[in-house]
RNA sequence: CGGGGCGUAGCGCAGCCUGGUAGCGCAUCUGCUUUGGGAGCAGAGGGUCGGGGGUUCGAAUCCCUCCGCCCCGACCA
C-alpha cells in the first residue's frame, strides 16, 4: 500500500516565480514535475503515475487498431535528408555529431524512421494494411518554450503511421483512428473538440485537430454546439440580418461633409446609421514571402462590414500574401488615394504605375515609399481590392469619400466600386450562428492534443516504398500520420479544473481560491486518498488502514495519508495533488461514519465505514 | 531572432539608487504545547549574492562581459 510518509511528495505552498500559467504552476506545487532548464523538465513520482496511467489509456485504445514499436530517437541526418525536411525543419531540430564527426539529429517525429521500415520490410498488397505505432520521446528546439509543460523541448508523443494501398483503406484507418482519440479524451476525463484543420503544404486530403479550450492554448477556434468546429481561421458563420439603409436623393454617391469623424462610432453617431450600414477599410501592403527583405510588397485593400474585423489569415491566403503590414500614410495616398479614416472603396486606385508615381509630387514620402515599396515604383502592381462576403448585394451603404472630412453616402457594392475578389477575410463573432447547425459559436483559445491526418504518399514516394497490388502492379502505399501529445493530455486537464474551480470560486466571492483542480480518477496519480485526520488516535489511524487496504483489495488506486500532520495541512495537501476522491477519517468514525470529499462535483457526503468501498468502486465505475 | 523583465538560503522576497559585518516570511532540524483547513513558543542549521573580469582600501551594490530563466512578438510536423 501507498503510504504518503514514505513517498517523495515535494509539494510547495508558494509557486516559483518563473511560472505563470495555472497548470505550470499546479504542477510544480503539487510536486508532479521540476524544471531543469527551459523547456526542460522531470517528472517526479507523482507525475510519472499520471503519465503512466495516460499511457496505458493510449495503448490500450491503440492496440485495438495498431501495433507498438519503439524507435530510436538518434537519427542519421541523411534520413532525413531524403525525405527533404533535414532542410525544412532546420533549426527547429537538435544536431549533434558522433565520435566520427557523423551528423546525427535527435527525431521530431517518426515518418522517416517508419517508412524506411516499410519501404525495407513492405511487399505485397496482402501486407497492408498496417497501422505502427510508438510512444516515445519527441525532441524539438523550440524556438520559445513555454506554459510549463504546455510547449517543452523534450516531450511524449503517441505517433502512429497508417499503409494503405488505396484511398479507401487510408479513410478506414483514418477513421479509426478518429474513433480511438475520442475514445482516449474521453477515458481521459476531457471536453474536446475537434476541429477540422488545414491540410496546409503537405498536400493532404484531411486533417482534423483535437483541441481542450483554455486560455493557456495558442489557437483560436470557433466550436458550437451542433458539433460544428473550425479554426479561426477557417471558421464562418451565417451572417447576422443587416437593415440596408433607405437612398437619399438621386440614390447615387452622394459626398457628406463629415469633420472629425474618421472612427467608425463617430460616423455612425453623426450619421444615425448602425456600423453595419458602414463599409470599413483595411489597408496592408503584403510580402510574398514569410521573412521581406527585398521581397516586392503588394498593395491589399479590404472593405468589410463596419461591424466586423478582418482576419488577416484569411486576407492573406486570398490575397496570396505571406504577412501583411498597415498600410503607411503616403501608401494610402498612393494606391487608395485617401486619408486614414476616409477611406473608401469608390474611385479607388487600382492601377498604380510608374507614370502615375512620376505624377505625384516627389518628396521625402515618395523616397519613403520607393524604399518601402521598390517593386511597386519601379514595375507598377495592381493594388488587390478585397470584399468580405458581408457586404455582398449590400445597397445604399455609408464608406468613406478618400478625402479627408468626407464620406459618401448610398454606396452600392457592385454598382459604384467593383472589388477585384469578393471573398470571406472576416472574424466570426462569439454567439454568432454556426453554418452548419445554426448553433451559437463559442470562441476561446485551445491547446491541441491530438492531430490526425491524411499525409498521402509525400514520404513513401520520396523514400522509395513500393509494393506490388493484386495486378502485379507496383504502387506507392498511402499514409496516415496521427499524433497525440501525452503531457499536454495532462496540462490541459488541469487547466480545465483550475479554471472551473477558479470560476467558481470567483462566483462566490472569494478571490484567492484560484489554485485547485482536481483529475479524473482515471489519470490521476491516485483515484482516492484516505486521510486519517490525527494519527495520534489510534482508532482513528487503524480504520484508515483498514480501509485504506480493502480498498487496495478491490483494485482501486489508494493513498494513505499516514503522515504525523496537522489535519488542515493533509487537506490542502491532498486537494492539492488533484486526487479526485477523498476520505476523511475523523470524529465521525465513533459513530461508524467516514466523510467523502468529491473534488470533481464539489461535495463532502458522509458514508458508513462497511459502505466505502462499494460507493467509491460505484463512483469509479461510472468515470470509467 | 526583435522587444521587455528577472537572477540574493529549498520557495517567495527585501537590500542595490547613495559601496562598509547579507536580512525577512515560509520551509527544514530540536524541544515543549497544540491537533478538522497550510498551528504557537523557544532555539538551531542553511548563502560561490548566476559566472568571469574591472574600478576601489573595500563590491550583492558601480562598470564591462558572458550565461541562465520568464513574458510579449516572430516561429510552431
Amino acid at each position: 500500500m501507498q503510504r504518503w510518509s514514505k513517498l517523495f511528495i515535494p509539494t510547495l505552498r508558494e509557486a516559483p516565480a518563473d511560472a505563470e500559467v495555472a497548470s505550470h504552476k499546479l504542477l510544480l506545487r503539487s510536486g508532479y514535475i521540476r524544471q531543469l532548464g527551459a523547456g526542460i523538465y522531470s517528472y517526479l513520482p507523482l507525475g510519472q503515475r499520471s503519465i503512466n496511467k495516460i499511457v496505458a489509456i493510449v495503448r490500450e485504445e491503440m492496440d485495438r487498431i495498431g501495433q507498438e514499436f519503439l524507435l530510436p530517437t538518434l537519427n542519421p541526418r541523411e534520413l532525413w535528408e531524403e525525405s527533404g525536411r533535414y532542410a525544412v525543419m532546420g533549426e527547429n531540430m537538435f544536431h549533434l555529431k558522433d565520435r566520427k564527426g557523423a551528423d546525427l539529429v535527435l527525431a521530431m517525429t517518426h515518418e522517416e524512421v517508419m517508412t524506411s521500415i516499410a519501404r525495407n520490410e513492405l511487399r505485397s498488397y496482402k501486407q497492408l494494411p498496417q497501422t505502427w505505432y510508438q510512444i516515445q520521446t519527441k525532441f524539438r528546439d523550440e524556438p520559445r518554450p513555454k506554459a510549463g509543460l504546455m510547449r517543452v523541448r523534450q516531450f511524449l508523443m503517441k505517433d502512429s503511421y497508417s499503409f494503405d494501398i488505396d484511398t479507401a483503406g487510408l479513410d478506414k484507418s483514418y477513421d479509426q483512428h478518429d474513433a480511438a482519440y475520442r475514445a482516449i479524451f474521453t477515458r481521459c476525463g476531457l471536453e474536446f473538440v475537434a476541429v477540422e484543420a488545414d491540410s496546409g503544404a503537405m498536400g493532404g486530403s484531411g486533417s482534423q485537430e483535437f483541441m481542450v479550450y483554455t486560455d493557456a492554448g495558442e489557437d483560436l477556434i470557433a466550436s458550437s454546439a451542433s458539433g460544428y468546429a473550425a479554426n479561426l481561421e477557417k471558421a464562418t458563420s451565417q451572417l447576422t440580418a443587416v437593415v440596408d439603409l433607405e437612398p437619399t436623393g438621386d440614390g447615387l454617391p452622394e459626398l457628406v461633409h463629415t469633420p472629425g469623424k474618421g472612427a467608425i462610432a463617430d460616423i455612425c453617431e453623426f450619421l444615425s446609421i448602425l456600423p453595419s450600414q458602414d463599409i470599413k477599410c483595411v489597408a496592408f501592403m503584403g510580402s510574398l514571402a514569410a521573412h521581406p527583405k527585398d521581397e516586392p510588397l503588394r498593395p491589399v485593400v479590404a472593405f468589410l462590414r463596419g461591424d466586423h474585423q478582418v482576419n488577416e489569415t484569411k486576407l492573406n491566403a486570398i490575397a496570396g500574401t505571406a504577412e501583411l503590414r498597415p498600410m503607411l500614410p503616403e501608401e494610402l495616398a498612393l494606391y487608395i488615394g485617401g486619408p486614414a479614416g476616409y477611406l473608401g472603396p469608390v474611385g479607388i486606385l487600382q492601377v498604380m504605375t510608374q507614370g502615375s508615381l512620376n505624377g505625384l509630387k516627389s518628396g521625402k514620402a515618395i523616397e519613403r515609399l520607393k524604399g518601402v515599396s521598390r517593386d511597386v515604383a519601379s514595375e507598377g502592381l495592381r493594388t488587390i481590392v478585397i470584399m468580405d462576403l458581408g457586404l455582398e448585394g449590400r445597397r445604399n451603404l455609408v464608406a468613406g469619400a478618400n478625402q479627408l472630412d468626407h464620406h459618401l453616402r448610398n454606396v452600392t457594392p457592385g454598382r459604384d466600386f467593383t472589388p477585384t475578389v469578393i471573398a470571406d477575410i472576416r472574424n466570426v463573432n462569439e454567439g454568432e450562428l454556426d453554418p452548419i447547425g445554426g448553433q451559437p459559436l463559442r470562441l476561446g483559445k485551445a491547446v491541441e492534443i491530438g492531430h490526425i491526418f491524411k499525409l498521402g504518399t509525400k514520404y513513401t514516394e520520396s523514400m522509395g516504398s513500393r509494393v506490388l497490388d493484386a495486378n502485379g502492379k507496383e504502387v506507392t502505399p498511402i499514409m496516415g500520420c496521427y499524433g497525440i501529445g501525452i503531457e499536454r493530455i495532462l496540462t490541459s486537464a488541469i487547466e480545465s479544473s483550475a479554471a472551473k474551480f477558479a470560476a467558481k470560486a470567483a462566483a462566490a466571492g472569494d478571490a484567492k481560491a484560484g489554485d485547485q483542480y482536481a483529475l479524473a480518477p482515471s489519470i490521476a496519480p491516485f483515484a482516492v486518498v484516505v486521510t486519517v485526520t490525527n494519527m495520534k488516535e489510534a482508532d482513528l489511524a487503524a480504520a484508515g488502514e483498514n480501509i485504506a487496504a480493502e480498498l487496495e483489495a478491490a483494485g482501486i488506486d489508494v493513498l494513505l495519508d499516514d503522515r504525523d500532520e496537522r489535519a488542515g495541512v493533509k487537506f490542502k495537501d491532498a486537494e492539492l495533488i488533484g486526487v479526485p476522491y477523498r476520505i476523511n477519517i475523523g470524529k465521525k468514525l465513533a459513530e461508524g461514519q467516514v466523510e467523502l470529499v468529491d473534488r470533481l462535483l464539489q461535495t463532502t457526503t458522509d458514508v458508513a465505514v462497511k459502505e466505502v468501498t462499494q460507493t467509491l468502486k460505484s463512483l469509479l465505475a461510472v468515470s470509467k
